[in-house]
RNA sequence: CGGGGCGUAGCGCAGCCCGGUAGCGCGCCUGCUUUGGGAGCAGGAUGUCGGAGGUUCAAAUCCUCUCGCCCCGACCA
């Protein structure tokens, strides 16, 4: 079978002017974003509420090309499909502690009953609870389950069109072992069919190791589509293969330290000078040569970071190290009711109740410049522990461009990505809380080992966008396009519009899938259309090059064109897209 | 939730400061002409000016409240 073949849904109607497909001359004002701008544009998406959306017949196509890579790779990953309801109990969610930890994102409702459910952000809980239901003996096993379904998170900001809505479509899968051997097994499955996927989608994309986040788990790698206008910051190796997701990736302590001498500590005034970039522009020296002091809130108790001028805090480092779950900058209209100064002017010297954690980075200072613990004054010439005590250095920065990799292969460099897959290794996390057991060979009750694996559909149809565009409009990798070919027969005269007909027959035969604009406008409109919407490949019949008895294919990606005579387009068109798979 | 901005025809916008009963471009409908990169002419339809209340002889315009949306931030896949 060849793999460009029409999708298995009905085609019927292919021809533009029975379709719906709401093309936009202007940009519309609510969009910020390409992929947003464009698929507003081509008439494949509409609001309907913030963060929410309808997708119109063409957007649906490209969603359903997306999920038919999905199922072809879970299914040859041995994943199986089932579908879990949008609507799930508190039960299910009060059991595993996060009916409460969620917060606002978990959209929460009541029934007729009064009883508490919520709209599934996720879906752990649901899966874990028929498998302990279902499954009693190791014999059963390895399983892993998937699903295609909308989800729904009531993101605090959902912004730039389905790259971050509130109500998503996601492939969603879990994977139950015996043991951790075998549920890395099934992660590496997993990691190399997420590999697969995006390949085919025809995506330029970097799995990242990453952070775990509210799932949880012990370990997890991010695929991020490498975007300019990606949310997400990732570091990596040039050189090497290190990649990770900069909220995640490790910091190694520098191997020199500043040898130099001890000066005496020295307060100097700093009036007004409130800013890393303020003090070291006064003060003539570089963010390099200064510590930054930042005061958070863990709930229990105050704690003060220190970082060099130049780096930045990285909260999840921190609230790891200190195992807490909350952590919040102190606010700055508090902060001089704890250390006598205003923001800006903190620093460690003379903080007595409050435990001082410092960067590693810090520990290869000296000399260096802090906040005095008093208005507009600073300190020069700081050393730890001569003047002020460090209760614990640790790897609590961002990593940066120029920062060695933590692998020793080379030096980062940043990039901007979209999440658009997340692969995550549980461990025991839910199956404990929720009991989630089954009998081993010896016949004792065993905790299922867990994964978790998603992929952002809707994002990633995005994400191709925000990949594969120009001027014009889209530029949609075969793969996912939501049509081959468009078809624009530029006049209205007899021979162009049976040519036309005949050829939509043929190629549709051939299993190529046709858009055919038989709209009676000008060849302007349906060039900017057919350019918008974004079919990889546009076949023009016009009455000049037919009465020479010739056809345009042109290349949407390239823009090349090449004129061919109406019997040789099926051949030369079934050669591109076989390649182009 | 904090900061900024916007809601006027299907879309993009003007009008608001200085109150006098709504306009432009595109699109849409009809007809004729046109037809290889968003046509021309002629005619036509379309608005509870986001909603509620108030001030006023009179409110798109001023005041109060409210709802929605966009951008930045905190948060997050």
């Amino acid at each position: 079978m060849e793999r460009y073949r029409a999708i298995d849904f009905p085609l019927i109607r292919m021809r533009v002017s029975q379709t719906l497909i709401p093309t936009l001359r202007e940009d519309p004002g609510e969009a910020e974003t390409v992929s947003h701008r464009l698929m507003l544009r081509a008439g494949m998406i509409r609001k309907v509420a913030a963060g929410i959306y309808t997708y119109l017949p063409l957007g649906l196509r490209v969603l359903r090309k997306i999920e038919r890579i999905v199922r072809e790779e879970m299914n040859r990953a041995g994943a199986q499909e089932l579908l879990m309801p949008v609507a799930s109990p508190a039960e299910l969610w009060r059991e595993t502690g996060r009916w409460d930890f969620y917060g606002k994102e978990l959209l929460r409702f009541k029934d007729r009953h009064e009883r508490d459910f919520c709209l599934g952000p996720t879906h752990e809980e649901v899966i874990t609870d028929l498998f302990r239901r279902e499954v009693r003996s190791y014999r059963q096993m390895p399983l892993n389950f998937y699903q295609i379904q909308t989800k729904f998170r009531d993101e605090i900001r959902p912004r730039f069109g389905l790259m971050r809505g509130r109500e998503f479509i996601m492939k969603d899968a879990y994977s139950f072992d015996r043991d951790e051997t075998g549920a890395r097994l099934n992660y590496q499955k997993m990691y190399d069919a997420y590999n697969r996927i995006f390949r085919r989608c025809g995506l330029t994309f970097r799995p990242v190791e990453a952070d775990t986040g509210l799932i949880g788990g012990t370990s997890s790698h991010e695929f991020m589509v490498l975007a300019d206008t990606g949310e997400e910051t990732i570091v990596y190796s040039e050189e090497g293969t290190y990649a990770a997701n900069v909220e995640r990736a490790e910091v190694l302590p520098p191997d020199a330290c500043d040898g130099d001498e001890h000066r005496p500590l020295a307060a100097v005034p700093t009036p007004g000078r409130r800013t890393v970039e303020e003090v070291t522009t006064f003060l003539k020296i570089t963010p390099r040569q200064l510590v930054k002091t930042l005061l958070y809130d863990t709930g229990k108790e105050t704690v003060a970071i220190l970082v060099r001028g130049d780096h930045d805090v990285n909260e999840i480092k921190v609230k790891r190290l200190l195992g807490a779950t909350e952590l919040e900058l102190v606010k700055p209209e508090l902060v001089p009711s704890l250390i006598g100064a205003p923001v800006g002017y903190v620093g460690p010297v003379g903080l007595k109740q409050i435990r001082i954690l410092a960067d590693w980075a810090v520990k290869a200072m000296a000399n260096f410049v802090v906040g005095a613990n008093q208005a507009d004054t600073h300190f020069v010439n700081a050393n730890w522990e001569r003047d002020f005590r460090v209760d614990q250095f640790a790897d609590l920065r961002n990593a940066q461009a120029g920062d060695p990799s933590p692998r020793k292969d080379g030096v980062l460099k940043t990039a901007k990505g979209i999440e658009v897959g997340h692969v995550f290794m549980l461990g025991t996390k839910y199956s404990q809380a929720m009991k989630a057991t089954f009998l081993d060979a010896q016949g004792q009750e065993q905790l299922a080992v867990m994964g978790c694996y998603g992929i952002g559909v809707s994002r990633t149809a995005a994400a191709s966008v925000e990949q594969n565009h120009d001027a014009k409009g889209i530029k949609w990798p075969v793969p996912i396009a939501p049509f081959h070919v468009t078809l624009l027969p530029l006049s209205q005269s007899q021979p162009v519009t049976q040519l036309a007909e005949t050829l939509y027959g043929t190629l549709q035969d051939a299993g190529i899938e046709v858009l055919w604009d038989d709209r009676d406008d000008r060849a302007g409109v349906k060039f900017n259309d057919a350019d918008l919407i974004g079919a990889p490949y546009h076949l023009v019949i016009g009455d000049k090059g037919l009465a020479q008895g010739q056809v345009e294919l042109k290349l949407r990606h390239t823009g090349e064109t090449k004129k061919v005579t109406p019997d040789q387009v099926l051949a030369t068109l079934s050669s591109w897209l076989s390649t182009a798979v």
